[in-house]
RNA sequence: GGUGGGGUGGCCGAGUGGUGAGGCAGCGGCCUGCAAAGCCGUAUACGCGGGUUCGAUUCCCGUCCCCACCUCCA
């Protein structure tokens, strides 16, 4: 079989590709230009990108993230590239702290193991478990490695070290037992969000403490009376904690190198989050991140959402209302950089575009296993190099799916195999192949809801032999009410279970 | 005060100096006993005011509005 006017990559699915040069360009958020991708090895792709802070349940901005790099993954993956991805877990901080302290933690029930507070750690475990099913649901894939914060202490006591040495780190000088960063000594601070530290709005609660400068962000937390004793570690500064920038910058480059490819994240996180952490890894001589990507923000009805500001949805809460697949298509269809913006009824346009699709490859769904190879049309892959233009490559994606409708309904099955190949390897990297999709029925009561709607096929089709219309359409209408579809085909009734209807039911059980 | 992003048809959402992506919804047609699915056709657009240009939604200037970051945040 030839590829015409396709980005074919002759392998067989489970061997590596070896693609011609891609002309992959990404956005780096540090530069601000779309800019040609070559990774620093020939071949292999090193990402680190920042997970949750585990101090809560997600909602769908976290999950958004996830997608948009879950795809630059997939397509990093189907170019060719060996990709090496890590993301962390923040599994020490303030907020955890408190909310364990407080024993308001969401959704904490009281339990023989602790029955009147959810120690720190059991309370991150938890949320860290929250994020993984979340992530499950909608076909996210685990990166390589996904290392915690409180694993790497002491990479993060050996980095504190490397910036003293290098005077850029001082403990406080308050006895604290806390370390700072000195912005002043470091004069390319804010290189990455181009902003100038005399620039800087005063914090408001500008507590200088120890510091310098204002703008002095921690390095490591001295511990306070009232802190969990396990929640402190022996450092050459006194028992404390890490800072929460730091701990990506030691990571990443654990895992990584002191040069690595690609550092992403959400925008929010460009400013203190990225900036200490390029400050900090420069500062200590490393190479760091070579591009930096920052996916958009997800609102609602306009306004971003948050925790503080109250206004999130939860992944359980779209999954009420639509498909899984639905909800992905839904987060991954705008372009990442972009804010996605969400309102009621939006999922149910992606619930019916996604419908399209499967309709279409339900159809063509005739020996397509025979196509070993995967094939893009180019102005997918062009549309995916160009800084991972999703909404391009989704309207090349429905193409196919119209020019394969067509080839069906002319009975050229053998172009509609094709276009059905080609849709489901734009799937494939799109991350809408995996998306685990809960078994309607199986088993026994697939067997018996298969007689019995094929019974009653069967009567429908003798009433329309017999022209008995308002027989047939009875049966057809006593089927819709119970939620199978009816759809009539050359090759006679074909019949499939409302998924739109089964979304519905499970929200009002 | 500083730094960015954006305002596209009923909705979502790409893009471009000149033949109006794509999806959802609508309308008309084909197909169907009727539907469903599918296909074909179709209307409605680039916040506002100037400027450059043969021609701007696309470039420039001004202006209004929205959003994000500068504090924990994907």
């Amino acid at each position: 079989m030839r590829a015409r006017g396709g980005v074919t990559c002759a392998r067989r699915r489970d061997q590596r590709c070896k693609l011609a040069p891609v002309a992959l360009r990404l956005f780096d958020t540090k530069t601000r230009q779309v800019r040609d991708f070559q990774p620093l090895e020939p071949g292999k792709v090193s990402l680190y990108y920042c997970g949750a802070t585990v101090q809560g349940r997600p909602h769908v901005g976290h999950v958004r993230s996830a997608v948009a790099f879950d795809i630059l993954i997939r397509w990093l993956e189907a170019s060719g590239y060996d990709v090496l991805s890590v993301r962390n877990v923040t599994d020490i901080d303030d907020k955890i702290l408190e909310k364990s302290a407080a024993s308001y933690a969401e959704d904490f029930e009281p339990s023989a193991d602790y029955p009147a507070q959810e120690p720190w750690f059991a309370l991150a475990y938890r949320f860290e478990q929250a994020f993984h099913a979340a992530y499950d649901a909608l076909g996210v894939r685990r990166p390589r490695y996904e290392p915690r914060a409180t694993g790497h202490i002491t990479e993060m006591h050996q980095l504190i070290q490397r910036l003293i040495d290098a005077g850029h780190a001082y403990p406080a000088v308050d006895g604290s037992g806390d370390v700072y960063f000195d912005v002043r000594s470091w004069p390319s601070y804010g290189e990455l969000t181009h902003q100038r530290v005399d620039d800087m709005q005063d914090a408001p609660d500008a507590d200088p403490r120890g510091k310098r400068d204002p703008r002095d962000f921690a390095l490591w937390k001295g511990h306070k009376d009232g802190d969990p004793e396990t929640a402190s570690w022996d450092s050459p500064w006194g028992r404390g904690r890490p800072g929460w920038h730091l701990e990506c910058s030691a990571m990443s480059t654990k895992y990584l190198g002191s040069t690595f490819d690609i550092h992403g994240g959400g925008l929010d996180l460009r400013f203190p989050h990225h900036e200490n952490e390029l400050a900090q890894s420069a500062a200590a001589g490393d190479g760091f991140a070579r591009f930096w990507l920052h996916n958009g923000m997800v609102t609602y009805e306009g306004e971003k959402m948050s925790k503080s500001v109250g206004n999130t949805i939860s992944p359980e809460e779209m999954l009420e209302q639509a498909r899984p697949k639905a909800v992905r298509y839904f987060l991954g269809q705008a372009h990442y950089r972009s804010q996605l913006d969400y309102k009621p009824g939006a999922l149910q346009e992606a619930e019916a575009a996604v419908e399209r699709i499967e309709t279409f490859l339900q159809r063509a769904d005739d020996g397509m296993s025979r196509f070993g190879w995967t094939r893009y049309p180019e102005a997918f892959a062009e549309a995916m190099n160009d800084d991972l233009n999703v909404p391009a490559a989704l309207a090349v994606l429905h193409e196919s799916v119209r020019a394969g409708n067509t080839a069906l309904d002319s009975g050229d099955a053998e172009v509609a195999r094709e276009r059905a190949w080609e849709v489901s390897c734009m799937m494939e990297v799109l991350g809408l192949t995996d998306v685990p999709e809960p078994d309607l029925v199986s088993g026994p009561a697939e067997q018996a809801l298969g007689q019995l709607v094929a019974t009653l096929l069967r009567e429908r089709a003798a009433a329309r032999a017999d022209r008995d219309f308002s027989r047939a359409d009875a049966v057809r209408d006593q089927l819709v009410a119970a939620g199978v579809v009816i759809e009539d085909t050359p090759q006679g009734a074909r019949w499939s279970l409302s998924r739109a209807a089964s979304a519905s039911q499970a929200k009002e059980n």
